[in-house]
DNA sequence: CACAACATTAGAGTATAGTCTATAGTTGTT
DNA sequence: AACAACTATAGACTATACTCTAATGTTGTG
């Protein structure tokens, strides 16, 4: 699959595509029988990063997080020890997302009665 | 209270502060009556405003966000319906954003069996 | 074979949200 | 008065995460 594909079915852009290649979150591979050019192919693993990716981006995980948890999952760089404290530590921080959450919702009812009963 | 001194409340620096201000979010008065220096006045008014800027950052509200939601509920600009229909739209965006830490928390309890299972 | 459509790289540009520096004036203490 | 500590403003700088442009080469269709 070259960039355009994969742009297509995950719905990222193939500059961002390239973008994420460069900070280390997806690798394309190089097809060594092709001499005439040194486009990237991506298989399927990578729209699973992609879609990973794009999910992780919108609960607030930065590249730098991101690359973390891929790493902790798809590469071998780490032992299970150390992958096993990654994943730990973005449980934790997901709880705590999910905690200030719950607090901004009971605050922003707060705001809703004060407005229905004209107190602002 | 001066600048530094609501900064030393808040935990939020004198440089940040005056960002806020220029962005709108927050709003210092001059005291007319003093004619020597025009240094900005903050109220506790204006600490409540800060921590809830805190509070709406740290789950991923932009600055633009915040602002919409400090207007409709501490200022006029807005009718009450346009204020309640700012409020539920935020309120909505919460809800979205807690079904997607859900999902990403499964995400990564399925990574980290995958890890205990030697899996990956 | 012309040529549109695709690929690569390097690097410039944008938006957001600060963070810092320089300059200049003000206030409080000794 | 001297001087440290504070205040304001403008504007430069930084980091993150894209987004786009330019230059150049490759591939596929009529």
């Amino acid at each position: 699959m070259l960039i355009n594909e994969i742009a297509k079915k995950t719905g990222i852009s193939a500059h961002t595509i390239r973008f994420y290649e460069k900070s280390g979150l997806i690798e394309g591979k190089r097809d060594e029988s092709i001499k005439t050019n040194n486009y990237f192919h991506y298989d399927e693993e990578t729209i699973e990063k992609l879609e990973f990716i794009s999910d992780a981006k919108s609960i607030g995980f930065t590249i730098r997080e991101i690359g973390q948890l891929i790493d902790a999952w798809y590469k071998n760089r780490f032992s299970k020890e150390e992958k096993l404290s990654i994943l730990d530590e973005k449980l934790h921080s997901l709880e705590q997302k999910m905690k200030e959450i719950k607090e901004m919702k009971k605050q922003i009812d707060t705001f809703k009665k004060d407005v229905l009963n004209d107190k602002c």
